[in-house]
DNA sequence: ATGGCTGCAAAAGTTTTGCAGATAC
DNA sequence: GTATCTGCAAAACTTTTGCAGCCAT
C-alpha cells in the first residue's frame, strides 16, 4: 500500500501519474542527499530519460506535498531526500566542511519545546545545523 | 574598541583593511538577512561603490573569520548576518513560507548537548529550523 | 616596494520560463 | 477530448575566476 499511496495523493489533488514523476520520485528514494542534476543523471540510466527542468518542477511538487524536502549542507545546489526517511540530523562544520549525522533522538526535546510553545511541527528528520567541529574550533 | 577589534583580527591575520571591506561589514550589520546582492546595493548608496564579486569574496573571507554566517530562509540567494548579532533561530514554514524569530534559549540543552557528545560548536546564533506552522500543518 | 585586493568582464553553474507537442485522465 | 505535463531552448539569476592595475602596509 505503501507503495501506490502517494499516486492516489497526487491523483486526489488534480495532479497526474507520469512516469517521469515516479522515476524522479524513485531516484529521490535511491539516492540519499541528491541534487536536482545527480537526480537526473540517475534517471537517464533509465531507458527514459527525464529533462532537468521536469527534474525541478517534480521536485517542487513534491516538496509542496511534503513527500520530499531539501537542505543545504555545503555550497552550491540543495540536495532533496524523501520526507519520510533520513531520520537523523546533520552537523556540519564550516571550518573543513565535515556533516556528521546524528540521530534524531538528539532533538527530541527540543521538537516537543517548539511544538508546545509555538505550535511549530519541525521537520526533525533532516535537521541541519552548521557550527564547527572539534578539530575546527 | 568592539568598533575597531575585528581590524584587528584581520591585520592579526595577515589580510588587509580595506574601505570595501568595512563597508561590506557595515551593510551586513545594518542590514538583516541580507542577500550578496542586497549588500551590494546598500553599499552603492555610499559614494564608493563595491564591485559584486568583492562583495562575494568578502563575505567569504569574514565567513572563515567566523564574522559573519549565512542561512538559506528560503529559495535563491543565501542571507548574512553578524555572527554576534541575530541571537535568536529560525522557523520558517514550509508551507506559507512564513518564518518565525525565536530566542536561543529555546536551544540551550541542545547545544549543551551536541558539545557534550559531539565536540561541536553549533552555530547557535543562527539556527534555522524548516518545518510546520500551526496554520499549515 | 610589494603582495594582497579590487574592478571588470567573461565563464561557469543553477534555476526558471514560454511554447508546441505529447499524454494521463 | 482536453487540461495537464514534458522536452527543448533560451533567458534569468547566482557565483566563480583570470588578469591588469591599485593600494594598504
Amino acid at each position: 500500500m505503501a507503495e501506490t499511496s502517494w499516486d492516489e495523493e497526487l491523483r486526489a489533488r488534480g495532479y497526474r501519474v507520469t512516469p517521469q514523476r515516479q522515476l524522479v520520485l524513485e531516484a529521490v528514494k535511491g539516492l540519499e542527499h541528491a541534487t536536482p542534476e545527480a537526480i537526473c543523471s540517475r534517471v537517464r540510466e533509465t531507458a527514459r530519460g527525464v529533462n532537468i527542468s521536469t527534474v525541478y518542477r517534480t521536485l517542487e511538487l513534491l516538496e509542496e506535498l511534503g513527500m520530499v524536502s531539501h537542505t543545504h549542507l555545503g555550497h552550491g545546489a540543495p540536495t532533496y531526500h524523501l520526507a519520510s526517511e533520513a531520520d537523523h540530523l546533520h552537523l556540519v562544520c564550516r571550518g573543513c566542511g565535515g556533516v556528521t549525522e546524528v540521530s534524531s533522538d538528539t532533538v527530541q526535546d527540543l521538537v516537543a519545546k517548539l511544538d508546545r510553545d509555538f505550535g511549530f511541527s519541525p521537520d526533525v528528520h533532516h535537521l541541519t545545523v552548521f557550527g564547527r567541529c572539534r578539530e575546527c574550533r
